[in-house]
DNA sequence: AAAAACATATACTGTATGGTATTTTTAAAA
DNA sequence: TTTTAAAAATACCATACAGTATATGTTTTT
């Protein structure tokens, strides 16, 4: 049996992660997260030392359930063809999948605490590397299996990729319409079949 | 002679649009603006209804700065290929052009305002729209004249063109590094040069 | 079951917030 | 140059903010 702390820590970073995603670090008050939690000041002053503790650990929540899932799309049976497509497809339905964290954490955080918190802007510049680095592995698998051929070093390539994901995110994020990433995914389909494939 | 108060007015949007575009709508007090301004909140609430209302013009005046640079890159002698260039060239040291304005106002307040100010949103999304609607116009004429041709429908292409300028935006404003900029200008000029010349 | 340790609630800091009513100063009109 | 109108400064709301000391519960351990 877990401690009671360690449940209730649990249980108000999951509460609190969408909140801060949605509505930023600045943007969101310790008296939003007592109303959402049902649990009082006392209770999260006694697990988080502070709200920027607090702030990071629904970050580190949010970006390690991204990870999985993107480790899961990349860890599919089959060649790196394979594995960027499955990739790719999820993003399509990536508006869908970010609606419960309250929209993409990596671009919502990124951006917001660039100029309001040290911190989580350099937990997110870790993360978008971290990514990359899965893409451009299955990369750099695909060229040793001669299954592709790239313009341009793998690092590079990930790093083009996942800038124009990002770029859909936004876009559909500002306008509220999923269109770009359908368009941008249609686009990376046949940008992968015809331009990287040996 | 203009008014007193048109000066004050003038001088309080400028001195003010950089500060909300940069630590955002929320993170942004009227203290940090009778701060910057040396104005008291007097001075600020005789000249502007509220905190929204100020916000919006500090938008507004960015937003029309932004419109006219790209005005300006898109309105050069030559054709279709050329203005493309021009503007796309331009993109290349967005970083440093947006520097003074504290970063990008459409990505700024795009997402910042998304679930903080409604009237801030719908502003942006209508930014958007205004400079899809001229690269597409650009794109129109140049398919007119003959000298492009497009695998897709002028604004589609406007978009999907706009939305990757978007990521690389993002991916250098998070991570603080210029390359993605530099990178997708770089693939943007080969894409336009290879895929849509006729 | 009692004692000790832990976890949560209560009540309260001091400060900062957006906003306003009123006075003082400054600029425009006579 | 005086009057009048406009603009900005002052002093002040009430409320919300992040954070804390202390008291009260509630689990664990003995």
């Amino acid at each position: 049996m877990t401690k009671k702390a360690e449940r209730t820590t649990a249980y108000i970073i999951e509460t609190v992660a969408p909140i801060f995603n949605k509505f930023g670090y600045v943007g969101t008050s310790m008296s939003d997260l007592t109303e959402a939690t049902g649990l009082t000041k006392g209770a999260i002053y006694g697990n988080f030392e502070n709200k920027e503790a607090l702030a990071l650990s629904a970050f580190e929540y949010n970006r390690s359930h991204l990870l999985s899932v993107i480790d899961e799309k990349l860890d599919i049976e089959g060649g790196a063809l394979d594995k960027l497509f499955s990739l790719i497809r999820f993003y399509r339905q990536y508006d869908v999948f970010t609606l419960p964290f309250g929209g993409c954490p990596i671009l919502n955080v990124g951006i917001d605490a660039q100029s309001n918190n040290k911190l989580l802007a350099a937990a997110v510049k870790e993360t978008i590397k971290e990514i990359e680095g899965k893409i451009a592995l299955v990369l750099e698998d695909g060229i040793k299996q001669g299954e592709i051929h790239l313009p341009v070093p793998p690092l590079q390539f990930a790093k083009q990729l996942f800038t124009m994901l990002q770029g859909a995110i936004a876009m559909s994020t500002m306008t509220r319409d999923r269109k770009y990433l359908v368009n941008t995914i249609a686009y990376l389909e046949h940008l992968i079949q015809k331009e990287i494939k040996s």
